[in-house]
DNA sequence: CGGGACTTTGAGGTAGATCAAAAAGTGTGG
DNA sequence: CCACACTTTTTGATCTACCTCAAAGTCCCG
């Protein structure tokens, strides 16, 4: 259906390759690894607002709003495509149901993003960790990349704590509490769940808002690719 | 240019009128009052994920996302239009333009909420308060609701803390602390601004996320009026 | 084999929670 | 216009989750 020119980058593991303030002209489709999308604050502690995974497109949102409030980090090594706006825009005229499913992916985003501020505002931080487990098993999974309850999640303590609005301390405790009560085991080069119920209550856990049912359409990388 | 059939429907304050979960096939314009977005974790307590004043669509996300994950409570006395759907998809179809400008709406929205993750994970509670404020003040100003550096921002200490993601006896001390260092007022009916850069300073605040230079276009509620 | 990044553990400090109760508003009916 | 109930604000005292600082242990890569 679509042929879009699509061009393909390489991105090294921890760098930023969208600066805050930025104005592009592309938006970036994750082909490969792990992105996160983040702000700081003036002192320069860093808060993640999103994980983009295989298939997301990072920063849809920029083809409305060209001047980035935000800025984008490879968390491993990533491969990117990059999609210029002016095709976007181009589609979006033409097909309006595609605009929609634009619109819908950017809403999608946005309800993620509520589930995280919940997260952050209100559960303690052996909940913050154990829900994040529970989206990225989700996520993972609708993938197909989670195999034997476990899949490649390999965030440093550090990313996770920028992730999860903690210090880096404070995460390696709760990961060895998740582990201590039989929960989950966070491990270098992968995360498995050994108790998804127990997990899932830890975290206070329900996928409705990943709208992940979605009939059929899938999300908006599998209409591009 | 566009006469839409808008119900209005007058609301007490504190009612939940949209629930989690439910289906819904109209949004929400705000036409008077303040409307809160909220989700609440399994013990029950709230967290506000977005606020809306007068002109602001509450849930356009919901066009493409009609089953709701989060709610909307009435924070004050509020009369709300209600658009179906039905005549919002029927006209984005129509117009590619309008339906970027939809799509770029919720896309502020999610701009606003990734700057309150970064409070609600990085600042401390007097910066999370100061940081509301001069949000409150930006967007009421562009309302040109603001008279004498004071605006009609009148929620209890407790909304503000399912806001802020504190308790209500924290923002208490937070106002105080606010007022005891000559930046800011919280009143009874109304806040004041005595030194707006101080509380900037305290807040850490940039206005750029809020994205209210654009060009004319105005705020979705604008175009439906 | 050596150096740098990451993880793990410990000890002590603090922002904010929790619990409790008094003071100040606000609205209602008589 | 007052009395009463109810909500909201304010203040105090104590507790705890999480931070900070520091150092040792582990892993990885050249």
């Amino acid at each position: 259906m679509l042929a879009l020119p699509v061009e393909y980058t390489p991105i090294r593991a921890r760098t930023d390759f969208v600066k805050l303030g930025e104005t592009i002209d592309h938006a970036c489709l994750i082909c490969d690894g792990i992105v996160a999308r983040f702000e700081q604050t003036r002192s320069g502690t860093r808060q993640v607002t999103a994980l983009h995974l295989p298939g997301d497109m990072a920063d849809l949102h920029s083809v409305v709003l060209p001047k980035t409030s935000w800025a984008l980090a490879a968390m491993s090594d990533v491969v990117l495509g990059r999609v210029p706006h002016r095709e976007l825009v181009a589609l979006s005229d033409r097909f309006p149901s595609l605009a929609r499913a634009f619109w819908r992916d950017c809403s999608v985003d946005g309800a993620i993003l509520g589930v995280w501020s919940v997260s952050l505002g209100r559960r303690a931080g052996i909940a913050r960790l154990a829900h994040l487990l529970c989206e990225m098993r989700c996520r993972y999974g609708a993938l197909g990349m989670v195999v034997d309850e476990t899949f490649d999640f390999d965030l440093t303590q550090m990313q996770l704590a920028d992730v999860l609005g903690l210090t880096a301390v404070h995460v390696n405790r709760m990961a060895r509490e998740l582990r201590e009560r039989g929960v989950a085991t966070i491990r270098n080069k992968g995360v498995t769940i050994d108790d998804w119920d127990g997990l899932r209550a830890v975290a206070d856990f329900d996928d409705a808002y990943l709208h992940l049912d979605h009939e059929a359409a899938g999300s908006v990388g599998d209409v591009i690719r």
